[in-house]
DNA sequence: CTGAAAGCGCTAACAT
DNA sequence: ATGTTAGCGCTTTCAG
């Protein structure tokens, strides 16, 4: 059967035109007479044309794609990065091929080798580990690409070897002064549920808050528990560690998961917030303020790291790029009712 | 300059053969004697080869990509069907191209324009209202389109006259099982919050709760408030309802946002759930389950739906469809404390 | 089993 | 200002 979406080649006839005219009435590239454009308008509206993106890229070698990957697009903060850099990306007139690694590091080769098969323009990349830097980023020379959120625990490294712009947040910083906030309520022992010491971001969240710690001298204790991905793991780790003795009097929960995972176990072990354990999520949705108790939580600016990572990414494609940044960004410590002096707390400090 | 990714030409010469045959050991078309593919295998990964897909579609006409067109990428319920459609779809070698309106008809448009420069193989369409289907669908002859959660208030007609597969929930059963488990707990006076009553799912939401209601005979009432998209609208819409005297003694919020809406509104009025106001939620996002209350949750078959829209829309890509069909699935109904008899019902059925 | 050559739909040179 | 032609990277005839 012959095709049923229509060519240029059939708007042109149609038309009474050549191809190129119908082109240049389309793209606006060069100037046609308004009566012969208005004909190929008609034709155009009367046969539901729509240009072949994949071979005006392939012929005029200007891609109008952007390639975005991220560890999990089930995940609100992921989700509504994609939803912002979405947004960003449409007003320049570029289509956003979205691809989720399901925090695996196979699985993510495999994502980036397809999206690179449709010849971005750009990839936007929240990687789901380090293991990236190696083999896979280095080929990919040749395709601007901006790093978001997930830094690699190397540092800076990325932006100077390869020529790629980080943008993330500052998590020393942010969870430093969570750490602070705590042990200023009176909380001596500290447990932090972080999903993989493997990231990134999760080493520079657990830096944070045990350079505080130092600093407040041998009084107080950080214990760290890595439970992996998964809502499930999650919860496990945690109620086993919370049938154990000297129970924790706070607990910092290292992403918006692992804080619904931490809620789910204390309820399972009776445990009151913040009466018996404040709780303090890094990760803010939406939920968190209107629940009860109100989680106090470390938003993180997603509408401006999504700004950030375009601007960054549509001046590389532009050739402006300049040497290749390293962005942080702050984020907002909301203090809530989850995080109190707690009673557990009190009986402590008398022991 | 010339550009840095390499193409099938220089792989052919590098390995010393013709174009031809390194597409037949990439694609596997047609049988390759062994020692010419082993020395194309090691030309691809020299060079870190990966075929222009768009170029491969143009001239083997065959599309390896699915569109996808959401209302809002950031709502979780779409998030998590496209990243279920997704996995399913890459299991068959497709790649997903996501794209979302912003619950606006004429994003909505521009959106699906853009989807089909691609030329998908096929799409999965969540319609964000039921204006869709004049002029732009009926344009959309030539690929295969399965519309998914919304469905048309004209009901089966877009799958009888467009040969377009319907997936959806069964609405109607749903709400109306809701509105019995109100009603026998004792409540009588019952407001809905809904989004938007062009929309046909609520429209079939609130038709099952009428139903219900018109069972009972005259001593419940049903009030429904309209309160459109976004958080805001919705605490604002609701807000001003309770501060009306006659308050309802059970809310029903027909969409995950309502329910946060709702939280928001009866906190901020001091009304507590369940003993002034029983809530039940349309969606059932993890967090219902674990806040305090836990919230009574109509749960949509998120995967079932994935599942049975890829069916579809493998089935008449591979050219088997068969006539349209418009599926039905059941939800289930997960009871939890938010709603209870409450107070302010037994006071009033004493009046 | 392999190579040469044509052509998918489009746009950029080159003509007019 | 418009038409003609060539060719983007790939796969698919058609020869051999």
């Amino acid at each position: 059967m012959a095709s049923r979406i229509p060519s240029i080649r059939r708007v042109a006839q149609r038309a009474g035109v050549s191809t190129a005219t119908v082109s240049n009435v389309l793209t606006g590239s060069r100037p046609v007479t308004p009566a012969l454009a208005a004909r190929v308008q008609a034709a155009v509206s009367e046969l539901g044309y729509i240009a072949d993106g994949g071979a005006s890229r392939l012929r005029s070698r200007r891609s109008a794609v952007i390639g975005m990957l991220v560890p999990d697009i089930g995940n609100p903060f992921f989700a509504n990065l994609a939803a912002a850099v979405e947004v960003l990306a449409r007003r320049d007139r570029f289509d956003l091929l979205l691809a989720s690694s399901g925090e695996d590091p196979a699985e993510q080769c495999d994502r980036m080798r397809a999206l690179r098969a449709w010849r971005p323009a750009g990839l936007i990349v929240v990687p789901c580990d380090d293991a990236m830097t190696a083999g896979q980023l280095a080929r990919d020379a040749g395709v601007p690409m901006v790093a978001v959120d997930r830094v690699p625990a190397t540092g800076g490294a990325w932006a100077e070897a390869w020529g790629i712009d980080v943008v993330a947040v500052d998590n020393d910083l942010a969870s430093r002064q969570v750490a602070r906030h705590l042990f200023d309520l009176g909380h001596r022992r500290l447990l932090v549920l972080a999903s993989q010491l493997a990231i990134g971001n999760v080493v520079e969240r657990c830096a944070g808050i045990q350079a505080e710690a130092a600093a407040r001298g041998p009084g107080v204790s950080v214990e760290i528990l890595e439970a992996g991905f998964g809502l499930a793991a999650s919860r496990a780790a945690l109620g086993r560690r919370l049938s154990a003795p000297l129970l924790p009097t706070a607990l910092f929960t290292l992403n918006g998961l692992a804080t619904l995972a931490a809620l789910e176990a204390l309820t399972a072990q009776g445990l009151a917030v913040p009466e018996d354990i404040a709780l303090v999520g890094f990760d803010d949705p939406a939920w968190m303020a209107v629940v009860s108790p109100p989680i106090s939580a470390v938003r993180q600016p997603l509408a401006q790291m999504a700004d950030v990572a375009w601007s960054r990414l549509r001046a590389r494609i532009a050739g402006e790029g300049g040497p290749a940044q390293q962005i942080r960004l702050a984020c907002s410590f909301e203090i809530r009712a989850s995080s109190g002096p707690g009673r557990a707390m009190a009986a402590d400090v008398a022991a």
